[in-house]
DNA sequence: AGGAATATGAACTCACAC
DNA sequence: GTGTGAGTTCATATTCCT
């Protein structure tokens, strides 16, 4: 999602040296404001695991972090080292590089900790929108506990199936691992086979295609038709560079009666690369619309995965087309309830009464960064008051086209309107009032909103873990903007064990920080500012700490891609844009440290 | 100082005619 | 095949105004 431009540091490459020419502990970065952050290295950490009230004490920090996995010795012996006062981020810090230091699990390894207790009824931050009760559209998906062992069996190796692995495997898995095996064991089993497979085939690390330094720039990655040949299906070709977009873009597919009738357009089953493979999981997204060729080098970084583009006006009254790539299994989606109002009529009642008939539109365009000027709403206000009745064919063309270009609608005589920061909201699928309050502009507002998700549709997509994760995940969320990855898994029922984010921009992070506490999360928050103190030896860290991570999502800043831009739609190289690479970096560094451990329990 | 307002096209796709 | 026109787009730089 989401934006990298917030505020007023340049990613230049004096600022890129810079930045990561920091010692990697405990760097303090200052704002232009001379405001101090103390959210790098460990990050501010938000928890409200127990009492809701604020203010620290020292026995309730210590079961802050006993509750992140830390043994209570370590713990108490870290806190008055450093003592009760010092910065929750700190302590994390040091606690983060003692483990390290120790190599020894503590008392409380994660693993050991009894599941979250996640009551969705317990939020009165929905106010009744998010209708979680039983519903029929995917309550018979689910995996349920069973007591007959053939049937829990076939439910399992239908799982595995539908996430993309071989029959025949995943039957060695289940025999391998024993009937009492998880669905996550058996993936475990099944990629470490995999990989030792790969290994035996003189097929290893090695062949994956890395990313190389050039003067300076990124080197793109070769393509490798040997292992992902080219294709052509459902209007996605792979023509020689370019990556065509699908018409009409619905993705791998919509939920029931979203407005496909052509069931040819629904993907039942995708074969993913070997190497593509999860866990973790991953979910990258990004602007559709991008300069050519952009798609292409995208995939062929993320392991030669063909792009899911769907627009969102499916999932709302408003369009955002975005091209997704992800592991995901692609079964058992399911939709958000209550599903959206899709037409302006429905979602915008009031502007009934005031729509002209010759305003054909039943669909916003896409929602950005910008409104349109009072001025500009002033001159289309005049242009039609000149007339009695129904302004001539030129008026209303240029009428039409102001309201197309700027999203306006209809609010009173002759009157239209941009989106209210709360309209926008919705429509996006986040709570009223999410971005409203705590400092941040009105402006601000509507820039951390068109830079994010539309949660509907991010959430479809990730419905499909839902099943696979009763307990909750552990989500790595980069440039996590105003969360909306962290909104649509909340609404989808997934409960969030821990959420490392990472958001550049401190008026996001603050957004996002109110909605964790608001709704009462009971997992961790623990937030980064930089993508680039992720470095491979801290991801080491972290995955040691809550015992991997399930889930990395995000969308890298689409500024020098998206069509709006017309001063320095550079392409993925471009200053902001570039960042993509990093986050494939840690995609493949998650994946290379999960493998790794995985390797070394066996 | 900082928020708000304002002006600023190009790149791309698609449909259609020829 | 080519040409043309219509439609769409997660924005930025500058100025104005408290």
């Amino acid at each position: 999602m989401e934006n990298s431009d917030c505020d007023s540091i340049d990613w230049n490459t004096d600022d890129e040296l810079e930045i990561s020419g920091l010692p990697s502990s405990r760097p303090t970065l200052t704002t232009p404001g001379g405001e101090t952050i103390t959210c790098n290295g460990g990050g501010t950490i938000t928890c409200n695991g127990e009492d809701s009230s604020a203010g620290p004490s020292s026995s309730k920090l210590v079961r802050h972090f006993v509750s992140m996995g830390f043994s209570q010795a370590l713990v108490t012996k870290v806190i008055d080292e450093n003592g009760e006062d010092s910065a929750e981020s700190a302590i994390l810090e040091t606690l983060l590089t003692y483990s390290t230091l120790e190599n020894t699990p503590g008392d409380n390894s994660p693993e050991e900790h009894p599941p979250v207790d996640f009551d969705l009824s317990s939020s009165e931050y929905d106010e009744g929108l998010y209708d979680l009760s039983d519903s029929d559209c995917w309550s018979e998906n689910e995996i349920e506990e069973d007591t007959d062992s053939s049937s829990e069996k076939d439910k399992k190796l239908r799982s595995l199936k539908n996430m993309g692995y071989p029959v025949e495997e995943a039957e060695i898995a289940m025999e391998r691992c024993g009937p009492g095996a998880s669905i996550l064991e058996l993936t475990d089993f099944i990629c470490a086979a995999q990989l030792a497979r790969a290994e035996d085939a003189n097929f290893p690390y090695e062949v994956k295609p890395k990313v190389k330094l050039e003067n300076g720039r990124l080197k793109k990655r070769k393509m490798y038709p040997e292992l992902y040949g080219r294709k052509k299906h459902r209007g996605i070709e792979e023509d020689g560079e370019t990556i065509r977009l699908p018409k009409p873009m619905v993705g791998f597919g919509l939920p029931p009666d979203f407005g496909i009738r052509d069931s040819s357009l629904v993907i039942q089953k995708r074969n993913l690369p070997e190497e593509a493979m999860g866990p973790p999981y991953f979910y990258y997204e990004n602007v559709a619309l991008t300069p050519k060729g952009v798609w292409d080098t995208i995939s062929r970084f993320l392991y030669n995965i063909e792009p899911e583009f769907v627009d969102s006006k499916y999932f709302c009254a408003a369009a955002r087309k975005r091209g997704y790539i992800h592991n995901l299994p692609i079964h058992n989606r399911f939709p958000l309830l209550p599903i959206q109002p899709r037409t302006i009529n429905e979602a915008f009642p009031l502007t009934k009464r005031w729509w002209p008939s010759w305003d054909t539109r039943t669909k916003l365009n896409c929602l950005q960064t910008a409104i349109a000027s009072a001025r500009l709403q002033d001159r289309i206000r005049k242009a039609i008051e000149k007339y009695d009745g129904e302004p001539p064919a030129i008026v209303q063309k240029y009428v039409l086209d102001e309201c197309r270009k700027w999203n306006l609608v209809w609010v009173g005589r002759n009157k239209v309107a941009p989106l209210e920061p709360d309209e926008v909201e919705v429509l996006l699928g986040f709570p009223k009032n999410h971005t409203r309050g705590g400092g941040i502009s009105r402006t601000d507002r509507y820039k951390s909103l068109g830079n994010s998700f539309q949660v509907d549709t991010v959430a479809y997509h990730l419905s499909a873990l839902k099943p696979l994760y009763p307990k909750g995940i552990n989500v790595l969320s980069l440039f996590s903007g105003i969360g909306g990855a962290e909104v649509a898994l909340y609404k989808l029922g997934i409960p969030l064990k821990t959420v490392v984010s990472v958001e550049k921009s401190e008026v996001n992070r603050n957004v996002v920080r109110s909605w964790w506490e608001q709704t009462n999360q009971q997992g961790n928050l623990v937030d980064y500012e930089d993508v680039r103190q992720l470095t491979a030896d801290r991801l080491e860290q972290l995955i040691d700490t809550f015992g991997g991570f399930d889930l990395v999502i995000g969308g890298s800043p689409c500024n020098n891609l998206a069509g709006s831009n017309r001063v320095s739609r550079d392409g993925l190289e471009g200053d902001q844009s570039i960042l993509f690479y990093e986050y494939f970096r840690i995609v493949d560094d998650v994946k290379n440290i999960m493998a790794e451990r995985r390797g070394s329990n066996r």
